[in-house]
DNA sequence: TATGAATGAGCCTTCATTCAT
DNA sequence: CATGAATGAAGGCTCATTCAT
């Protein structure tokens, strides 16, 4: 036989071991996402979905109980890749600049934002169900992490609470993130950030300078 | 016969200056805004602001092309009010606390998010048509301008680009309200974002104190 | 102007007072329900009676929330005409034979189901929502003052529970024509239904003939 | 590698006698439609019947052409229990009451009716294909013979389409037990039909009483 | 033969927007 | 100008049935 029914036409009902058909369709909504379909018109998201991964609507009801669902699969899965770089430098025993990290994890989150605006958009500015987690807790606590490891290193100074400080840290990359995507300029933006955190992280109380 | 159906009618036709009409309209959209309904449920937006207003259908479309068009005149309306006493501030001739200023534009605003969710979410989290111009773009013009003020006031140190530090300080109090939306806590992140914002603008480079 | 607009084509976005696009609806529903279509397939029926009626899907939902309440308004509306003989009979002063009556109920009952298979069975063998009235009370409630007039007349003995009498008959009517939907012999039952009508009817207890 | 994944699945793969299998499905069908999860949502019935039975999708499928199918065979089967008494009294050659006997039969379906409102449903109330066979006609021939026995054993009198009064009498009992279910009051119901059924049954022609 | 992943037509609405009156 | 009935494309999801393994 000269042609493989597999390479032929369509390759219909593709059995898959049931993770990598779940991955299949995670691929596929990232890359949706990703695909940034000028405008911002309302989307048929799992039908776009399913057309990509070359399944049908029912596969992804298979899989996921519904888009919010898989939405939230997406998001922690890029959160974790975003974190990536943190978590390595908490993990090892080297010393690092610990400022500069965060600075660069704004730049990662900007770049991202910037490549694929959709997605960006629809991972941090979609309203979540009002029971859901927080997606960002992950983010914070990593950030926290670095924070206190920064203050361990004496890098740091004045930081009471680090899990606020945080908070907030996040909320502002993403606001440099939003600022670049509608008003461009990623050097003056990233540049302030940079030089907020390094205020707030080395806040040297004025009077401090006296005391020693 | 002399009395028809249309005179029953005809009462319900209230003919109103147009602006009267249009104020209605607004003023009704931004009370079904807040009537949070308890819950992410989808809304018969324009439905609910027609009868909020006593009006018809198609008189929302007579002063309104859209319904996202009429969300852009209340987010901007809004964002009027919120800015309003910092706007009064700029306008007098009299020394201010311009710190405490910021910060209490900070709990405005989280108390706004606070007493009214969906409002909040609809006006700040809700995707923009991708050509409308940024609603924060006032915001952060009249933040600029209060930093300079405080700058001049010699309470302000160290602030390069007004602008761009206006812009993530407001980016900063999203932030803070969110996280009050999601976690509680008023005052412990009011808090952090005021030791932020202190940090921020009262920058004094470490060799300062020395220079003194 | 030679062409009528009316006329022309499809006549799009007629714009009908409320009531009369309402029964519009109602009698396309009727006509489908009633229109066999072939085969016992699941039909659309929404869709079908919109098109029917020449009216668009939303318009549907804007006079009746669901098919199940349509269906309701169909049923009691074609319960109505149904038990109009025996309305009018029990209305005048004449006498009257209620035998017959009862037995011309069921005759009636049968062409109908006959004529219109799939109508009756919607009508009929649709399970209703748990919650909503037996759509069969008013057959009940005539029946029963059927079988009082007949009593008061004379012509009927010994029935203790008018009420209950005549549901039983009623269902007795229905089984019929499901009978003669499916077996045919329309005279063969009709006429053992009007045997056993008779007979419960006209109960002579036994001893009473040794009274008389 | 000596163990393969293939064997660690392999004891779900169960290898039953054919017979065994449809006898568990059918099992399984009858427990999923009496286990009335409260209300009319829709189930989703394969699904529920054959995980019941701890069987896979397919399988269902090999035993029965379609779910209508198997709703066929579990409401013939049920039928078959139904009748059980009546064909054992037509068995032995005791003397029976045999109209004692038809009130008790009304009663038994009352109850399971009652009992369980969802499998009633289905089992009677569901539109059937158009070519399927009559399932009370096996109830119709049994419930003749016994109106034949009552006569000969001369309990019964006057009855002269014995087939014709078996369906209408049959037709009765799902009257009553529909009626139970939306009305409740079971010893009224009940009542009046084996009243009824006496009338019907025991009819002394007006002019027997003279032949005495 | 048994499995259960895959299918996809189809259902039941909803709601921003239009337009005949 | 005002009205509100009419529109219809979409959206989210189901589930009996099929078929590759």
């Amino acid at each position: 036989m000269v042609f493989d029914s597999k390479n032929a036409v369509a390759e219909r009902r593709m059995r898959l071991p049931a993770d990598t058909r779940r991955e299949q369709l995670i691929a596929a909504a990232i890359r949706v996402l990703r695909s940034d379909v000028h405008g911002d018109k309302q989307i048929n998201w799992v039908a776009a979905v399913v057309s990509e991964a070359g399944a049908a609507k029912g596969t992804f009801y298979r899989y996921f109980p519904s888009w919010e669902s898989m939405l939230g699969v997406v998001r922690s899965r890029l959160l974790d890749d975003f974190h990536a770089p943190l978590r390595a430098a908490l993990a090892d025993d080297n010393p690092h600049d610990w400022l500069k990290l965060i600075v660069e994890q704004c730049e990662r989150l900007v770049d991202d934002a910037f490549a694929y605006p959709v997605h960006h958009r629809m991972l941090f500015h979609y309203p979540l169900p009002g029971d859901s987690m927080d997606p960002e807790e992950m983010g914070t606590s990593i950030l926290s992490r670095v924070l206190r490891a920064g203050t361990d290193a004496g890098e740091f100074h004045g930081i009471t609470d680090c899990e606020a400080t945080a908070t907030l840290l996040l909320g502002g990359m993403h606001t440099v993130a939003d600022t670049v995507l509608s008003r461009g300029e990623r050097s003056r933006w990233v540049g302030e950030f940079a030089r907020q955190v390094e205020s707030i992280v080395r806040e040297t109380p004025v009077n401090s300078a006296v005391a020693r």
